[in-house]
DNA sequence: GATATCACG
DNA sequence: ACGTACGTGATATCA
């Protein structure tokens, strides 16, 4: 059968400009052009033309003045006017439907919902599945067995298909009573009354009982109380309302199916546009489709270094250097070549070269000697492996970017350089694929990307350098995160020991208990089923064995642990499945999430994520070390199974006190939280004191003073401390208002903070690491409110991760300079956990103190506690 | 590939 | 009237 797609072109780019707002935001390119709904709305139509096809048109609203404004003169009146940021994108989401040969249509005195039943009507009888786009829920009248309406939920491509039967499901009555439904109940948006003291409840019932808005009106004197009273006054204007609701099928268009069939786009206008607009996801799409970039771009220059014995004559001073690997994790693959760029040119240097050449392992590892990269950590943990050093590196262009702004952190090389203005250099994606495809190139390209990544550090570090000293950045980049790799590539190529059989001990014992809570549970249930599908799930809870959904319906059932606590003594069957849920988390994550992790030397290496948080923190992965568990009992036991490489060690453990908020009570200088750090009171119990003004404090008061004390921190609202503490939205204002009076030196600078970030669009630390919160300044109310919780809590969660970080090169530095043996082998945000070696505990807790609680030196004290034990379920 | 869920600070 | 605590990563399911 032939298909059309009707897009509702109004709609949709509304949905795209105020949709994204939550995620994105009101992007711009580097011209400052607001991109937002461009890019959502390309990305929603690039979606949609992915699937098969014959025919397709985009409908768009004509003007303000319609038919309907004959008819209601007050149709869609007081709706605010469009926004000028996203006024100024409609004309190139116009141009991209050209671009791409997409038919649009528009008709003056009409509206997109008219020219869309009027095209699905004539589709339809030439023979035509349509399928109609859009996210207003007018254009459910239109559904017919062979008409599908597809409505965005939430962002684009997240679609609610709705046939008839799945509309009757939904709303309880059937498609053509939908718009007698509108007509009874109204719509506040487009300014229709409808009949008063009637929403959607009493609107379906009364459909239910008669059928249609005219039964309900010829029995009108029949209806009882208020409701029928109101209908026999109101009935006319619900008569109106109905003419207004109702889509027209009949409009006077030039234009058939005929004229919307499909047609090849044009690719050199399309790449254009996206670089116009600089969509770089987009582009790179386009791109590696075309694989134009591969064959088209110049080739470089490069040489591979055939002879040891060249080395003599090439290694100069400043030269960049790239260690390339084919799958991101450099632990776990090995490095396929070098590439370096220097005043004599670029070169490729293969692993069995640097055997070869003890000039070039002397080079590497010559401090005097200045190199600079991209991604140090990556090459310092390569050439461990091989047993080499690498030393003199004065600049990296992956830390770099990352501290000017974090969130290129993120991007890849190329992205990267192209932000810098450098362009000439390959998508990872265009040299080895993508996803299944995805494989090592030839290596005259791979050698051709690795130099031209060379040539690209090599180019752009001095302007890169020129920003940081710009932006009063160059000592986080020299002092904090340089070294810093120095110590977590350590950290990592250590590596922590995993006791197997320890690991073999859980996996049986949970392996049982799962079996039988299963069991159980299927008891219960009458049948077995995947409890791991949420959908299953709630199908089972909610519809089989009737247990009523404590929230109101959305379409599907939730069923995480919000809900199952609600409906706890329900049914016996609930806390076996809360159980299971904890048991299988740990089985699978832990145990054989973890498993799949252990290298030959039965240890795992984590990578740390040095230049992927917003915040300056980081981040831990293959696998994640700083998420293992600890706040439940049989969570905490998984910490048996990490061990001490040699059993006659122990672990250390070192964690800040509170260190967020001592950061607060130093930048906000907040008197009396300062006081209570100072006489090192118990922070929670002294909050609790002073909020509730009383001496005697019951744990629960010190629960409530600790939430809002975390709150604090997160950007405060009354709604979250409210859920956080089960209690009401009003209780928790109250609570909230207390705390300040408390520390009235908190509102003061948050407000600051807020004020500072309007002006400049970004927040910075203690350590001048910046983050860019340009929605502060967002019309949207929900993003801008996101926007300043960020700016409040980013300074304060950043400064933390300075000074941890500063601890650690310290300590990493004292324990090198002290010939110790101990080491570091993890950190987790604000805790350092070593490896002890026996007859070094008391010197390694001196050295780890010290030099963290005088990593930097704030108005109030930093305070460590620490611990040892045999494994990591025995610290803390 | 997106979503739901749950682990950590 | 509306929806919201800050920052992460791994897993299973399902489209």
């Amino acid at each position: 059968m032939k298909r059309m797609i009707l897009v509702d072109g109004n709609s949709l780019m509304y949905r795209a400009y105020y949709g994204m707002a939550s995620v994105g935001g009101l992007t711009t390119n580097s011209k400052g052009l607001y991109t937002n709904a461009i890019f959502s709305f390309v990305r929603m139509m690039n979606h949609l033309i992915n699937s098969p096809y014959d025919a397709i048109l985009v409908a768009f609203d004509a003007g303000k003045k319609t038919i309907r404004h004959d008819w209601m003169p007050s149709y869609k009146e007081g709706r605010p006017p469009m926004p000028e940021e996203f006024r100024v994108q409609i004309a190139y989401i116009k141009e991209f439907l050209t671009i791409m040969r997409i038919k649009q249509y528009e008709q003056s005195l009409y509206e997109a919902d008219d020219i869309i039943g009027t095209m699905a009507h004539l589709a339809e009888t030439n023979g035509f599945h349509v399928d109609i786009y859009s996210s207003d829920k007018d254009l459910l009248q239109l559904i017919t067995p062979s008409t599908t309406v597809h409505l965005t939920k939430k962002g684009m491509t997240d679609l609610e298909d709705y046939t008839p039967e799945k509309f009757s499901d939904r709303y309880g009555i059937q498609v053509n009573q939908f718009i007698d439904l509108k007509a009874m109940m109204g719509d506040k948006s487009d300014h229709l009354p409808g009949i008063n003291g009637i929403g959607e409840k009493k609107a379906v019932k009364l459909l239910q009982t008669y059928g249609s808005l005219e039964e309900i009106i010829a029995h009108k004197e029949e209806i009882p109380g208020v409701d029928g009273k109101r209908i026999q006054e109101e009935y006319e204007t619900a008569l109106l309302c109905q003419k207004m609701a109702t889509i027209l099928k009949d409009v006077p268009m030039t234009i058939g199916p005929e004229d919307c069939v499909r047609k090849e786009y044009h690719r050199e206008k399309l790449i254009a546009f996206y670089q116009e607009l600089e969509f770089r996801s987009l582009l790179r799409e386009v791109s590696y489709q075309s694989e134009e970039l591969a064959t088209k771009t110049v080739q470089s220059e490069y040489e591979v270094i055939q002879d040891p014995l060249r080395f003599k004559e090439i290694l100069v001073d400043d030269s960049s250097l790239v260690f390339e690997t084919f799958d991101y994790n450099y632990h776990r693959n090995p490095l396929l070549a070098i590439g370096m760029k220097n005043s004599m040119g670029t070169f490729i240097i293969e692993p069995e070269m640097i055997y070869q050449s003890i000039d070039f392992q002397l080079f590497l590892s010559d401090p005097e000697n200045h190199k600079s990269v991209y991604d140090y950590k990556r090459g310092l943990v390569l050439l461990k492996k091989s047993g080499f050093d690498l030393k003199g590196v004065d600049f990296d262009l992956l830390l770099a970017s990352y501290i000017l702004n974090p969130t290129l952190g993120k991007e890849e090389f190329k992205t990267v350089s192209n932000h810098f203005g450098y362009e000439d250099v390959y998508y990872d994606e265009q040299v080895y694929g993508k996803g299944t495809k995805r494989t090592l190139p030839t290596k005259e390209l791979l050698y051709q990307h690795i130099a031209k990544k060379a040539n690209g550090v090599y180019a752009l570090k001095d302007k890169v350098l020129e920003e940081l000293k710009k932006t009063e950045q160059l000592s986080l980049l020299k002092e904090i995160e340089l070294p810093l790799s120095v110590v977590l590539a350590q950290m990592e190529f250590d590596g922590m020991k995993v006791d197997e059989e320890e690991l073999k001990r859980q996996e049986q014992l949970l392996e049982a208990d799962i079996r039988s809570l299963t069991e159980q549970i299927y008891a219960y249930s009458g049948e077995s089923f995947n409890i791991a599908s949420p959908k299953q799930l709630g199908f089972i809870l909610f519809e089989k064995m009737g247990i009523p959904y404590p929230k109101r319906k959305s379409g599907t059932y939730s069923t995480d642990i919000e809900i199952l606590q609600m409906i706890q003594n329900a049914h016996p069957i609930i806390s076996l499945i809360v159980e299971y849920r904890a048991k299988t988390k740990l089985y699978n994550t832990y145990i054989l999430g973890l498993k799949e992790q252990i290298h030959e030397d039965h240890k795992v290496h984590t990578i740390f994520q040095q230049a992927l948080t917003t915040t300056g923190r980081l981040s831990s992965v293959e696998p994640n070390l700083q998420n293992i568990p600890i706040r439940t009992e049989e969570g905490h036991l998984i910490r048996k199974m990490f061990i001490p490489e040699y059993p006659e060690n122990q672990f250390y453990s070192a964690d800040y006190s509170q260190i967020e908020l001592r950061v607060l009570a130093d930048m906000a200088q907040v008197t009396k939280l300062k006081e209570a750090f100072i006489h090192q009171e118990d922070i929670h119990t002294k909050t609790a004191k002073e909020v509730f003004k009383k001496e005697e404090i019951t744990s629960e008061d010190r629960r409530r003073a600790k939430a809002v004390n975390f709150g604090i921190v997160y950007g405060i609202s009354a709604f979250g401390l409210a859920t956080d503490l089960g209690i009401s939205q009003a209780e928790a204002q109250n609570f909230i208002q207390r705390y300040y009076e408390v520390y009235p030196e908190i509102p003061i600078f948050m407000k600051e903070v807020v004020r500072s970030c309007k002006e400049k669009e970004y927040v910075k630390t203690i350590k001048n690491r910046i983050r860019y919160i340009p929605e502060i300044n967002s019309k949207i109310y929900m993003q801008r409110e996101f926007a300043k919780r960020m700016a409040m809590n980013a300074p304060i969660q950043g400064s933390a991760a300075d000074i941890i970080k500063i601890a650690m090169i310290k300590v990493s530095d004292e324990l090198r300079r002290r010939n110790m043996k101990s080491h570091m082998l993890i950190q987790v945000h604000d805790e350092l956990v070593f490896e002890v070696f026996k007859g070094e505990e008391k010197e390694l807790q001196e050295v780890v103190r010290k030099n963290m609680e005088h990593a930097v030196e704030l108005s109030v004290p930093l305070l460590v506690d620490d611990s040892f034990g045999k494994n990591w379920y025995e610290v803390k």
